[in-house]
DNA sequence: GTTAGCACTCAAACGGAACGAGTGCTAACA
DNA sequence: TGTTAGCACTCGTTCCGTTTGAGTGCTAAC
């Protein structure tokens, strides 16, 4: 026995009916409202089949069936085959984007915040991980009479700043000579290179000395920042109106995976090379999220930076809205934060 | 019949024993664990009175007493009056905050995230709130051939920055020769006064106009964020672990109502002159709160400037170790962001 | 290969009985 | 006059048996 395309109609018959309705669905359903043509004794007799080869699964025996994980992947992957992306999505986040760029961060949260409330699941949004980095400038700006600001302009536009500690006859225009050396010295290197060369550098004046050990630590600080990766979520608690999540215990867990971002941070860098990745249930590879799936796409930035934008939701999600939003979603932000002309 | 001391000691053992085990108190209860010398039947009558005053609310007929707000209200005046810091608690977070400073966002963050652990609740931490906040150095910093970072430093030690495009022939020295006239023209005024002089200035060229009026509107951003504040929620999910949560729909609309963050700044703006604000159930003046209260506390950045802090939890929280905790935040967060001495 | 029919299963909904925590009231007591 | 023992009463909770109905698997006929 195996899978025909009568039985497969029927699956994805009963897999966009449960997807509709979150109960499970039964043979007279499939008869009476998708495969008009046969009556529920043959539908029973495939669904039976179809239970045996995995894609679906019955609660208890007098109940309707299930999609199993299985299911929901073979309907993901024939979505994926045929890529369709909805004009309306697109249309939709056009709008909500209307706006002026503003910094990085902002736009982040409001993807975000776009991704939620365009899909009603929890929207994410990472923020882009540096490859090989470069120092573009490098600047000291004057704070207060024994402080300053390092300001770093990376190529990719990433800005990190940092007070301190410079000696007390530092006026601006000394400081600006010292910014101009450095900038020299170290633009056009990598992070990595950079701190190497402030290592090796001899420091004649014990003020100069903790003047760069201050920026020796910035440099780390944004290598490790970008090496983690920034991460946005938003509208977790849409996963309640679910009927799926109104058992407590489940919405707890679910709510405190996404509070701890380390794990999420973890499923969300995988498979980075990815176009669209689509984790069903246990694909995850996190227990709490066993009844969730989790959809992701890429932007760019720049040409050797990527982030990663996704969504949450029950595994009965709407996969085809889903990556429709994100593939939009992830054109948009790859536009809207394309850097400048040089 | 008014309140009397042992009414008094009746109230707080009620309350003490709700806050513990949230389950109506019953006069059994409190004449076995609490009031030993007196039998249930006069702590019966003694509550009565207590319902009759106002402070007590009975679920239904054959249910224990249950605090009403105004019950919990005289419970925190007191504990206010005596106004207890536990040792331990400034101990906690100190602890947690050992590493060194890092970015004020960082910070809040950070602060929220032990607020949060410290109380088992969900902490808020408010940035401060800029009041007249005065330009202290402004500074170009080239990006690209044909853009610019503009760096705003005020006297808050406040930084924001943004991309805006200058003339292709601006090299790095003529950058720097526009700030520092920038910086003479307009340091030590407040952010409205710089962006009328900046309008009032005649642009003599094109180019300089289209940068002017980029740093105008970078202006206008600071004075904004600041005036709005930014907040950092976080440990919402702990509200799940409270049986007065163990409803969806309640947990749905608390959620909500923190991720929506508009009403919870207007809540943690209110009344921020006060080094301590507790409000307790329709005190908050939002109906998703009702059974919620707010803790708050204040903390201050340079002499003009001053943020909040929060917990929000069940109304039946423990008060005094929520006071203790955000007491000992408040200073150790007024000591962290104290502005380098000038 | 398809379908009608039928016996069977089992979760969910329903409903009444028993339980018990807690109260208010009254009468007796110190 | 305040305190307490006693008792009737209330009412939410729990338990348990019944009913309902959706859905299945199997068999026999088409």
């Amino acid at each position: 026995m195996s899978m025909d395309a009568r039985k497969f109609r029927i699956l994805q018959a009963i897999i966009d009916d449960y997807i509709l309705t979150a109960i499970p669905v039964g043979s007279r359903t499939i008869s009476k409202k998708y495969e008009t043509g046969l009556s529920s004794a043959t539908i029973r007799n495939e669904m039976s089949d179809l239970e045996e080869l995995g894609y679906l699964d019955q609660p208890h025996v007098s109940a309707g069936r299930v999609p199993s994980p299985k299911a929901y992947r073979l309907y993901v992957d024939q979505l994926l085959k045929q890529g369709k992306i909805s004009e309306a999505d697109v249309a939709g986040i056009r709008e909500h984007f209307s706006d002026r760029v503003r910094q990085m961060e902002d736009v982040i949260g409001h993807a975000a915040q776009v991704l939620s409330s365009l899909t009603h699941y929890t929207g994410l949004v990472m923020s882009p991980k540096g490859v090989e980095m470069r120092i573009r400038n490098l600047q000291l700006v004057p704070v207060s009479a024994a402080s300053a600001l390092v300001v770093i302009v990376t190529d990719g536009g990433i800005v990190r700043d940092t007070v301190i500690r410079v000696g007390n006859d530092m006026d601006a225009d000394a400081l600006y000579a010292i910014s101009r050396m450095l900038t020299e010295q170290l633009g056009g290197h990598t992070l990595s290179e950079a701190r190497r060369l402030i290592a090796g550098a001899s420091a004649d004046v014990q003020r100069k000395q903790e003047m760069l050990s201050g920026i020796s630590e910035l440099i780390a600080d944004v290598e490790q920042q970008q090496g983690k990766g920034k991460l946005a979520v938003v509208g977790t608690s849409n996963i309640l109106n679910f009927p799926e999540y109104s058992d407590v215990e489940k919405a707890k867990s679910f709510l405190s995976v996404l509070e701890g971002k380390e794990r999420l941070l973890g499923l969300l860098e995988q498979h980075q090379e990815m176009a669209f990745t689509v984790r069903i249930g246990p694909e995850t590879g996190i227990p709490e999220l066993s009844d969730c799936s989790l959809v992701t796409a890429t932007y760019r930035l720049g040409d050797h930076q990527h982030g990663t934008i996704g969504v949450i939701g029950p595994t009965r999600m709407q996969y085809g809205h889903v990556l429709g939003v994100l593939g939009a979603m992830g054109d948009m932000l790859t536009q809207l934060l394309r850097p400048e002309k040089e």
